[in-house]
DNA sequence: CTACATATACTCAATCGGAGCATATGGCAA
DNA sequence: TTGCCATATGCTCCGATTGAGTATATGTAG
């Protein structure tokens, strides 16, 4: 079959289309750069945490960031290998699981301040990574996603910020006259903010970590949006930060990596990723609350695991647990060729 | 807060850390492109397709394509406008649901023999329409994607060709020696051929359409993989042409829309993206089991659809059905903003 | 007018999932 | 040493969900 093909160009049957320049020398795309960022996230004690490296090149502050660097085809075959090899240079880790996210285009979102860059599209990684021995950072800090995110920490319950800073400046947003036309198909910002914020009896839904940032930003009431010069950033004053702001467009990133885990760790053993080889059954349903939020009931958290033969007994128990011990539990791989969809179908029930 | 920025310059804290050259003049990066490519999905006549444009440039047999184009900042502000305007320009159309789908950028997946290009990033994104007035193609086909994934074709029952091509061929690949080194963790190749293809008494996934085609690229049974000089495909004489092949990696996006609108069918409303305005519960059903496979309750489809409250009557029935006259109904956009996660909830039983 | 084909309504049993009660067992303090 | 405490673990109960089947309604075609 290789002798089939050889001299065939692209190019798509068509008089006046233009040829796929797609493919032609780089001259014509000039400015494109791939950027590589992982979100790196942990479990520790159980924190939620994300690997970032600070910015400490400007005085007036430094910021957090995540690893990153450009793709260059040249040094690696694929984009996953770019973005190992680039988070290993940065802070001495490797890690096992990484997954794509989304890979963001958008103009503006990406340059500082003052820069004078080429368009950046951005591809952003979620990695998943278990405490314990060779996980030593050279660089770099573990943070809780929390300081980035405080309206998505429900671990305390409802998070004040919430009613006291946010909701009130998301109605106000909301019910400002938009001198624009609308958009064709009007979804009104009201609903949006009903909707995303579990507002007038809606549900909070724990998955809409992206979606709340993305309101939270186009109403400008995150930093990014006024270093991004967005218009709406300019109608407050009085806005107090909401959370801490990240580098580029990471913030948007991290954002993206706890949606995804928030909903693939109900249906893909990806907490197990997460944890040492070797577990209670309580500490792994600490860790699922850490990511999802302290909502679950115990005995029943067991019989699903159980039942679901995601786990098996090590046969050894862990002791001083402050009660009866604990038997000790090891993820079984075997579900990934029994079960179409294995993991831990916990319902986002409110406490 | 825009003020508070200024000559920031991206640079992580770091002695001999690699200045992020990612946000360098495109110098360094020489040789990355970035292509747009569209699988765009309707259901006509209960038969689920996609648009094709050929290439029909070589005398040797012309090859489908997805509609696909360049990504060039200085023309298009976002990935997705970019993208909308490279199928308009190819095919005429518009569509209005579209969603990023996934990146790739493996060295050699994209090269089509003779070519000389530059290395190729390709974003994919699925796009659903529906038929009705508006939108007539100017150019290009639709096709049903079976001709593409004649395996997946479940509508009368298991497809032969597994069992006749495909699953002796995979089980003679999986059985072969591999000289070099086995990966970090052995997930074996006989396994991997069980739970994709749903083999000894393991079930078929309907949403492993993406680990399926990279499972037969890989044994080099698919026509792409020879395209693309990989080594398995050596081994193949007396292989058949397993499904129509298509340019570049396109066929891999289009693996890659499939699964994920089988999945997301499930839990979000997208169906009615492919649903004129009006239509009865069986249409409906149809178009789902056009999607999924035919292997729906009848009467549980209908309580579940109307139960959930996707859907609400138009007052209106439509008659010539071959029966008694069936009620219409229409989307009811408000799903979204009552349930989290509204869709088909379906299990995928086999018939 | 009647057979037919499809639409729609209703029933029933099995299962699942949420919630709580009951018991087991090591640590620790009186 | 004994008994309390805290946590682990086992089990029950009930309502909601779901798979599957039966029964009824109402057009169209002959």
């Amino acid at each position: 079959m290789t002798t089939e093909a050889h001299m065939r160009r692209p190019r798509i049957a068509r008089r006046d289309m233009p040829p796929p320049t797609s493919m032609r020398p780089r001259e014509e795309h000039a400015g494109v750069a791939i950027g590589l960022n992982a979100a790196i996230v942990a479990v520790a004690a159980d924190e939620p945490v994300v690997l970032v490296v600070r910015d400490e090149a400007d005085a007036s502050g430094a910021v957090d960031g995540l690893p990153f660097g450009p793709f260059s085809p040249l040094d690696h075959r694929t984009l996953e290998i770019g973005l190992r090899s680039w988070v290993h240079e940065q802070t001495g880790l490797d890690f096992g699981y990484v997954e794509q996210l989304y890979t963001f285009g958008d103009r503006g979102r990406h340059a500082e301040p003052g820069d004078r860059t080429p368009h950046i599209v951005s591809i952003g990684y979620l990695a998943l990574t278990s405490p314990g021995p060779g996980r030593e950072l050279q660089r770099g800090t573990w943070r809780s996603w929390y300081h980035f995110f405080p309206w998505e920490d429900w671990r305390k319950g409802r998070p004040e910020i919430l009613d006291a800073e946010i909701v009130p400046r998301l109605r106000e947003w909301a019910a400002r006259p938009q001198l624009h036309a609308a958009p064709a198909r009007p979804v009104m910002r009201e609903e949006r903010v009903r909707v995303c914020f579990g507002l007038d009896g809606a549900a909070w839904d724990e998955e809409k970590v992206l979606e709340r940032y993305e309101l939270l930003y186009e109403a400008g009431l995150v930093e990014e949006a006024s270093r991004d010069g967005r218009e709406a950033a300019r109608f407050w004053h009085d806005a107090p930060r909401l959370g801490a702001p990240m580098r580029f467009d990471h913030r948007r990133i991290l954002a993206t990596a706890i949606s995804r885990l928030r909903a693939k760790i109900k249906y893909r053993p990806v907490v197990f990723e997460l944890m040492p080889a070797e577990f209670t059954l309580y500490e792994l349903q600490k860790t699922v609350e850490a990511i999802l939020g302290p909502h679950l009931h115990k005995q029943n958290f067991r019989r699903l695991v159980e039942s679901a033969g995601l786990v098996e007994p090590t046969g050894e128990v862990k002791t001083r647990t402050g009660g009866r011990p604990a038997k000790l539990y090891r993820y079984r791989r075997e579900v990934l060729l029994e079960r179409p969809s294995p993991g831990v179908r916990v319902k986002p029930g409110r406490a």
